[in-house]
RNA sequence: UGGGGUAUGGCCAAGUUGGUUAAGGCACAUGGUUUUGAUCCAUGCAUUCCGAGGUUCGAGUCCUCGUACCCCAGCCA
């Protein structure tokens, strides 16, 4: 195995395993694992984990990553959640290959390692109630005291835990507790829970268990017997690192993994909290966990961000101990580049204004065909025609009556050009009785056709156009950002932070033209809009039949900045 | 003095055992190219590394004392 010889960017994980290489520690492997537990939809965040993870393995010569689910509370755990995450690894790109597991099929193993704790007198039954339990506990600054119960018998405790399985017991009747030290300042080591009692079936092992092995114990045995030689998980696991390794000291393991701790990521503008992301789902505050604004892998997916966008952004964040926060519009320019690179451009117009040009030849059929190439740098993507005709939709936003002096679109009198198609000039503006503009009128110069003047004339602006007679009417959503305020996951807005939804995160246009060849876009293909944006088509919602189109993100927009000013 | 962590520009982040000019990305600013005010290209952007002392010829890197912030009292993970 060799040194890590990627492009990655260095950090203090990839750090750790080199210098363990170094020294031949673990016979020179690198083995980890993901271990999600199946109770949500995978955001952001596990993104994250999952690229570090997965990645680190990859990046060194026969290393491995292993897919594992942490599936010991069945009260929460669905199947659901083990197929969607499959899935959403799977389209992140990432290969677990045979190595798919589940804590549960440990549980008979599980069963015996925390027997042979009972026999070495390193636990104990206890009967405590779970309120009693948390009064024991002492506090921060104060040490715990003993269970009454804490002293019984390895034959004893041998027999309850026993019956405890064979549920005797009712739930929180009693539960199996390592014997470590109730003073122990780090909380994690005051005799923690090893085993409670369920009565609820477990997605893969039904009805066989009632009682059920807590994380702590279940984790750091898992690792060990998957071999797993880093164990990466987030800094609030830091505390539990002792208990980790006192778990596997004690039992007959012949693997133990080191524990490191990373920053979990943290980004502005959106919640990655399950409890948090379950509420938006379940009020409806989202059309679900697909919903294009929310920040699950599901979700960017229908969105339109890719695969790569993500994994680029991963790999640009980095990964430490520091609590940070980064800016969305990191991701969202991760996003932007990807598909800057990938994409058709086309026409769409989406908040049309009626344009008829008056010198253009009238009638059925009087329209015209005009090649434009579906990507300006890049010749390889080919191109399509574009059908020209007498009325023309462009977008409001593109005419000023009375425009500012850096306006460089259309006005009363300016020429502009209509994207590969023709010079035109405005010669007239239409207004209803509200004195709202809604037509305008203009002449077209036949000799510019493909969008140059043979005179060499300049224009300041390209517009986009769609043909009126031919274009694909469709409904198209704009999305944007689901919280107005920057930190709605911080503590101080536990109550409110619903109300810090931006009501402007999503616009459904029921009129927008786009340009015909769009008609066949396939579902969750790639589009960047000239000047609007990048847009993927729905993968759920379809208009009569004709595809409905979501957009993933605005194009970077420098004359909005100069409005600004 | 409960315990465990973290502090490098607006946001991230390199900085292998102290060595000479503090990487890179994002953002921002200014110019250039451009039939997308997009892309692309160029240039600029920390006399300073939480603070104060100290060691040293030399410290972001070592020592001391402070300060701020994060995590921990589930039979959740």
């Amino acid at each position: 195995m060799s040194d890590n010889s990627s492009s990655e960017p260095s950090n203090f994980i990839r750090n750790i395993i080199n210098d363990d290489l170094k020294n031949n520690k673990n016979d020179g492997r690198v083995h980890t694992r993901f271990p999600p537990e199946p109770n949500g939809y995978l955001h952001i965040g596990h993104a994250k984990s999952i690229c570090l993870n997965f990645g680190v393995a990859q990046d060194y010569q026969g290393g491995i990553c292993n897919l594992r689910f942490d599936d010991t509370n069945p009260e929460k755990e669905d199947v659901e959640y083990t197929d969607s995450i499959q899935s959403d690894v799977e389209w992140l790109g990432f290969d677990w290959k045979d190595r798919l597991y589940f804590s549960s099929d440990y549980f008979e193993k599980l069963f015996e390692f925390a027997k042979q704790l009972i026999r070495d007198e390193k636990a104990y039954v206890d009967h405590l109630t779970a309120d009693e339990i948390r009064e024991h506990r002492g506090s921060l600054t104060e040490p715990g005291k003993p269970s009454p119960y804490r002293d019984r018998s390895v034959e004893e405790n041998l027999d309850l835990f026993d019956r405890m399985r064979a549920g005797e017991f009712a739930e929180g009747e009693c539960l199996l507790r390592a014997k470590i030290d109730m003073a122990s300042p780090n909380m994690n080591m005051r005799d923690p829970a090893v085993y409670r009692i369920k009565k609820a079936s477990h997605h893969r092992t039904g009805d066989d268990w009632c009682i059920y092995p807590m994380y702590d114990y279940t984790h750091c045995i898992s690792d060990a017997l998957e071999g797993i030689t880093h164990s990466l998980c987030t800094l609030e696991f830091e505390d539990h690192r002792p208990l980790y390794d006192w778990f596997l000291d004690q039992l007959p393991v012949k693997c133990h993994p080191q524990q490191i701790e990373f920053a979990r990521l943290n980004l502005n503008y959106t919640v990655t909290s399950k409890r948090k992301l379950n509420e938006l789902v379940t009020e409806d505050l989202v059309s679900g966990w697909d919903d294009p604004r929310m920040p699950t892998i599901v979700g960017m997916r229908r969105r339109g961000y890719t695969p790569e966008a993500i994994r680029d952004f991963c790999s640009r964040i980095g990964v430490t101990k520091t609590d940070t926060v980064i800016d969305v519009g990191v991701l969202e320019n991760c996003v932007r580049e990807d598909l800057d690179k990938r994409t058709r451009r086309v026409l769409a117009v989406l908040d049309p204004l009626k344009v008829v040009i008056e010198n253009y030849p009238e009638g059925e059929g009087e329209s015209e065909l005009l090649d434009a190439p579906y990507h300006p740098n890049d010749p390889s993507m080919g191109q399509r025609q574009l059908p020209f005709s007498k009325v023309i939709f462009i977008e409001k936003s593109d005419f000023m009556e009375d425009p500012p002096k850096k306006f460089f679109r259309l006005g009363p009198g300016r020429e502009v050009r209509l994207r590969y198609a023709y010079f035109i000039t405005c010669t007239d503006v239409i207004k209803n009785d509200d004195g709202e503009v809604i037509e305008l009128r203009c002449t077209y110069d036949s000799e510019t056709k493909g969008g140059n003047a043979p005179d060499g004339r300049k224009v300041k602006g390209t517009i986009h156009w769609v043909s009126a007679e031919h274009a694909l009417k469709t409904e198209v959503r704009l999305y944007d950002r689901l919280f107005n305020d920057a930190k709605p996951d911080s503590n101080k807005h536990e109550q409110d932070w619903k109300s810090f939804i931006n009501p402007e995160s999503m616009t459904v246009l029921q009129n927008a033209y786009l340009e015909p060849s769009l008609v066949d876009a396939e579902s969750e293909s790639l589009y960047q809009f000239e000047r609007t944006g990048y847009f993927c088509v729905d993968s759920k919602d379809r208009l009569d039949g004709k595809p409905v189109f979501n957009r993933t993100v605005t194009l970077r927009d420098s004359w909005a900045k100069q409005k600004n000013k």
